[in-house]
DNA sequence: CTCTAGTGAGACATAAGTGTCTCATTATTG
DNA sequence: CAATAATGAGACACTTATGTCTCACTAGAG
């Protein structure tokens, strides 16, 4: 039984991240394939996560603190709402896989839970409004929205590369996905 | 055995959309559900559609008609390039559900096909080109992206009533994403 | 080298979904 | 009202994934 030794938790990081990349873009998968792409036996697997909701659930632990670093890394409290709103982005792009794997455990949970609240997604709702008071985030467009559209954008940024048939690679989805995104949430889109 | 009769016409349409509403959301889900949200017995089901995979292909072939009529309400030839965009975003966003499922089945497509060409999609690939070289469309954006980022924004549309736990309604919704779209896609935004 | 943590292979019982079939019942329509 | 179309209920064999277990092996730390 593995405990903590190197192997073991190089192991546990394989069979984990294996496990966001597939059930991510295919949450019924069987959980063979979870081990074949980990490169470990089915038995391996479930030595370290006794079924399928334990590895679900450590992946969405990993996940969350890769949701808060990302917020802490953009500084959402530093200067005009735009500027922190830019950096979000940024940031957010730079961690796409096991962020698309976050937004859709959140997703899940929305559906049951007692709608514990998210310390991070509030931070990230005063950032926003701080844009709307200091004039440089479109007022038009709500909290909500601004919030939910950037992870339209991330999901596409994800999938776009594969699916497109190498018609736009990652780099450039990157780029243009900032554009859209700091165009459409700009007061001012013409000063960008 | 059902044949036309206007009963079975009608039990036909109600599995139909009853699948393309549960399968969208859980392309997994047992088709006892399907069966259930169309009111219907799984023999009934099966009666109509022999497997899942007939019952995909249908309704695959009905998202396509779909997608094809909004297209061409959508006029795309005439006016600016902007201008037929404009009418593209909003036409889509008024068969939501039916068109999400038909950019998973092309997404799903494109993994194995030769690459059959749409000619739907040409037709709003040239519409987008025919923006750009008016002065119209942003040109820092390319077809491919602008073609894609609307399915971003038709899945928000989608599914954030439903997530937001009622923070945000249908209506706004589809207000804020065409005001994104836009703004995102005009090379002159100011103007709107 | 030796011992042990870590692993793979595979058997196993179980659970859940699938697709087919039969038979009885209900709607429709002529 | 009769005849037929359409459905529902349920049994059935089959498949696939799951989670548990045992046993043999291998590699790395002491």
């Amino acid at each position: 039984m593995p405990e903590s030794s190197s192997a073991a938790e190089r192991t546990r990081r394989a069979i984990l991240e294996a496990g966001i990349e597939v059930l991510a873009s295919n949450p019924g998968a069987p959980l063979a394939e979870v081990a074949e792409k980990a490169g470990v036996s089915r038995s391996t697997l479930h030595r370290y996560f006794s079924d399928r909701s334990a590895l679900r659930a450590a992946a969405t632990e990993l996940a969350g603190q890769a949701w808060r670093d990302v917020a802490n890394r953009a500084r959402l409290e530093e200067g005009t709402g735009f500027e922190a709103y830019r950096r979000l982005c940024t940031e957010l792009l730079d961690s796409l896989s096991i962020l698309i794997w976050w937004w859709a455990s959140t997703a899940d949970a929305a559906q049951l839970n007692p709608e514990e609240p998210d310390e991070t997604e509030e931070r990230i709702g005063a950032m926003i409004d701080r844009g709307h008071r200091d004039g440089t985030i479109d007022p038009q467009l709500s909290v909500e929205w601004l919030a939910s559209s950037v992870w339209a954008m991330l999901y596409m940024v994800h999938h776009l590369p594969a699916e497109s048939g190498g018609k736009i690679n990652g780099f450039e989805a990157r780029q243009q996905a900032i554009r859209t995104l700091l165009k459409a949430a700009a007061a001012d889109p013409t000063a960008l």
